[in-house]
DNA sequence: TATAACCTTAGAGTAAGGTCTAAGGTCAAT
DNA sequence: ATTGACCTTAGACCTTACTCTAAGGTTATA
């Protein structure tokens, strides 16, 4: 039975995230001290590091949840559930890709434009591009 | 001499945000009607034209910003100052999409691993993974 | 017993960039 | 003169994921 600065540490999470996260239903402790004290068993510290786990991946605290509703009773859930999730989570971080990648190949080819020296910037080639405008939004999401 | 309903239809930004980003000094109204009106000029609809550009770009407010004080004294400026702005937003823009190709990665590996057909999830291999841990963070910022 | 180091809660604050509301004043046309 | 469309302000609210604070209770050690 671990308190949570221990579980904390073990997680590499803080004790504040770790119960925020029980706020918005992510981890629990099982047990409580008679003061109150939070203690985490076995199960409750795989389900703290499963959450660590799909939070590194770069799944939402909305998402995670879903994954360990799935995961609390699997025998109801498919492995379609599990990839619907994983696929919407992959096809945003594909759409924020493109968009970032627009980003880049603008912002390179205004720095590819300008000389970047002690010039002054009255003839500065990027203040120019950007006062001409004609550059499209990255289409957010 | 545009109000701000006609500013916000040129430039297609929202009135709303028009006078939100006036609150951040980005853009302004050289005249107010006596009633207390926006009226913007030539020079402020250029201004507001620039900022809608820089945003499009992706440059956050506060680069907006520091792009903004170069462009009302450009003779007190390089355009290595432009650069730097330029370079740092590219950078920022570059470890993004690492982050993100990490992600994209695994979530593509995780997907190639599961059948994702209505089988119950009891032996989900992304499932499996999510509960062995084993996938480094993204490194945030 | 006293001190440090821990724990509890509710709730506020942070970043970033808006978005919206309330309460009211103005303007053009009928 | 009265609609309806427009404008003003301050300030609250939104999203996401924390992060911190205040005020107080607990536990272990010296």
């Amino acid at each position: 039975m671990l308190k949570i600065s221990e579980l904390a540490a073990k997680t590499g999470m803080s004790a504040h995230t770790l119960r925020f996260y029980e706020k918005n239903g992510l981890v629990s402790a099982s047990d409580r001290s008679e003061a109150g004290y939070r203690y985490y068993n076995d199960a409750d510290v795989r389900r703290a590091e499963f959450v660590k786990t799909a939070r590194n991946i770069g799944f939402s605290l909305e998402d995670i949840g879903q994954l360990l509703s799935i995961r609390v009773d699997k025998k109801s859930h498919s492995c379609q559930d599990v990839t619907d999730i994983t696929r919407h989570k992959l096809d945003e971080v594909n759409a924020k890709i493109s968009e970032l990648q627009s980003m880049q190949s603008t912002l390179q080819i205004l720095l590819d434009s300008c000389c970047g020296g002690p010039e002054k910037a009255t003839q500065c080639s990027i203040m120019d591009a950007l006062e001409e405008g004609e550059f499209r939004a990255a289409e957010e999401n």
